[in-house]
DNA sequence: AACTATTTATAAGA
DNA sequence: TTCTTATAAATAGTT
């Protein structure tokens, strides 16, 4: 800064380099304290040397410790902060994302259009009319498995009916004959496994349910008698 | 620095404190940097405005904390030494009154007396002149004390004598009587009590003993017969 | 450490 | 806050 503009770059000259730092360092502390009393401002400067050597400033009124712990606290509400402000942007984008979501599904079930150019318009007609086809497609080979178990658990039935009409016969000719042994074979027939669900009868009180009470029943009208105006429920036990 | 000179005095419009601050702050930035870069210094400068903000510089190549930790291990150091140079100090001093002792003691003694001025020497005589009176003053008290001793044991040795001339009259005349019953009575009329100490003799070896020998002899020639030439003390032994 | 020609910082004003 | 600019202050190179 005097007879002759320096670059801002290590100074090579060992001790030049020691006679500058020796300048620099009282000039910088003569403004740290200029600073302090012109402005009522604290100011904290330690400063280590190519030689290792520490010197500090510190204004009066406070000490290098407390300056330090300030700083501390200062670093963790700024740490929070910025914790906070990166869980709002999160937060942001999320809702721009949902947003962005909403709207395709509305497009899709043909609202908001006037938001879609032609191109896209094309592009979201093609798109909806694969997806169309893999729905069709999908449908019609769920029908088909529909189809297919049904035809199995009807041969099934006519199965069961072969049998019981011969233990029919049987039963006619023996008395003894019983049909217990065999409650498993029916279970398996209409899919329950393990034995199946075990089923018990609970008689309701007269019109004591409440008009929206849920039942999930199980099996309905399957134990009590035909026509009766007894309200009988059959329930699955939950284990 | 411009425009006109200030005085380094705080400045008391609120608006203008401000603005300096934010300059300065700038400035005494600016210049950490150039010398961390110059001379390849680490510098931390922590300040707070008198809105109580906190603003910090730090050299890349360390972070305020390593900072705060080297000067924390400088300041450790730091009072070890000045602890060190305290002690070291205080030794001085110690030895330095310690060598005026010895050098008074000298002078006292009649040597090294090179060292004093005339007026010192009067005042050391007067000094010494009035030791020597009140040293002369506790010699003559303690031999009135001695004398005064001396004298009450006489007298309660010729009290014994007394009794043991009686003691033996009456022998004479039946000789049961014996002395053993009464040994107690003349230990404590000698001043020694429970049962008074065990008295034994020594005889010591013929002109054996050094010219300046110091007995403490507790009771001197008080056993032996009249003017015998045999040296035997009489000790109180040490228990 | 002192000097001084220059550069840099900045106070005041806009 | 930022820009301008006259001037004060800092300082690089020299002694």
């Amino acid at each position: 800064m005097a007879r002759g503009k320096i670059q801002i770059k290590k100074i090579e000259n060992q001790t030049n380099r020691q006679v500058t730092y020796s300048k620099r360092r009282n000039g910088l502390f003569k403004k740290a304290h200029e600073l302090t009393v012109l402005c009522d401002a604290r100011v904290s400067i330690l400063m280590i040397s190519s030689t290792q050597k520490l010197h500090e400033y510190i204004s009066p009124s406070i000490t290098t410790k407390q300056m330090f712990d300030q700083y501390q606290k200062a670093v963790a509400v700024d740490l929070w902060n910025s914790h906070y402000e990166k869980m709002q942007e999160h937060l942001k984008k999320l809702k721009e994302v949902n947003r962005n979501l909403r709207k395709e599904i509305r497009q899709r079930m043909g609202e908001s259009l006037n938001d879609l150019g032609y191109g896209q318009m094309v592009n979201l007609i093609e798109d909806m009319d694969n997806s169309l086809r893999l729905i069709r497609d999908r449908k019609y080979k769920v029908i088909g498995n529909q189809i297919e178990t049904s035809k199995k658990k009807l041969r099934n039935v006519e199965e069961i009916h072969r049998n019981l009409a011969l233990e029919f016969d049987a039963r006619q000719e023996d008395p003894q004959y019983g049909l217990v042994e065999n409650e498993g074979d029916y279970n398996s027939v209409l899919g329950f496994p393990n034995g199946g669900p075990r089923i018990i009868a609970l008689r309701l009180p007269p019109n004591g349910h409440h008009p929206h009470h849920h039942h999930h029943p199980t099996l309905h009208g399957g134990g009590g008698g035909g026509g009766g105006a007894s309200d009988l429920t059959t329930f699955a036990l939950l284990e």
